[in-house]
DNA sequence: TAATTTTGTAACCAAAAGGTTGCATATTTT
DNA sequence: AAAATATGCAACCTTTTGGTTACAAAATTA
């Protein structure tokens, strides 16, 4: 059971959740409400976004309220962020590439890999 | 077949092949080699990522080179940032200031310049 | 030309994901 | 106390996901 909050966000409906309780803790009904799928399976989604940490849980009476962690993002944000500088600097690096690649072919042929298994 | 990056990103595999073509180029069987899984696998891993954006492949005699479009990560980063405010604004107890001090350094423990080329 | 290398893809499989209904339990409300 | 409300969870189902083997085709090498 893997639960890191990358495939957390995956899902549409999960994020749909955090962005609801993004702004006030909810309690699980009211969070229902907003989807056409049962309250189960939204139930399931708010334990999946639990067990990761993106959502802590907190009783009150009957109810539970869903509260939004969202430093947990800080994961998937520094995630992307040490990509920023790949995008930003590399235009058409491919060409470039193959063309470094193409003249030590030419100067010295690379061996075989040979077959995987 | 729902191809977005989030779903694409969601896969530890994906995210290394992302982090191994992010560099430079690579044909379809050097990514294999770094991987325990079969070429077939790996190799749906990028059709994926090709589907969604995050990669290209360009055609070199019998050889096809991925190439990183890391723009397509801008959906997920400006995803995440948006939320940036809520969990900085909460950033006002001791401990929790603790807690994100020990989540950077478990996290990143190497912050230097960055890949130069 | 024949063999090798690199890739694409079909067919198949097991496990995970996302959904449902139904029921049990704890807390209000009436 | 009885009814209503809010939730947790088991049991079950279908689709998707991630993986495999096997084979075909294109390009390169010997």
């Amino acid at each position: 059971m893997r639960r890191d909050v990358f495939q957390a966000i995956a899902d549409p409906t999960r994020r749909a959740i955090i962005n609801m309780i993004a702004h006030q803790p909810l309690n699980v009904n009211t969070v229902t409400e907003n989807f056409d799928v049962s309250r189960t399976a939204v139930y399931k989604h708010i334990k999946i976004l639990t067990e990761c940490g993106l959502i802590e849980i907190k009783q009150q009476g009957r109810e539970r309220f869903c509260e939004a962690k969202l430093q947990k993002l800080n994961e998937v944000s520094d995630w992307v962020e040490q990509y920023r500088q790949f995008w930003k600097a590399r235009l058409d690096s491919l060409d470039i590439y193959l063309k470094e690649a193409q003249s030590k072919k030419d100067a010295k042929p690379t061996k075989g890999k040979g077959a995987r298994r």
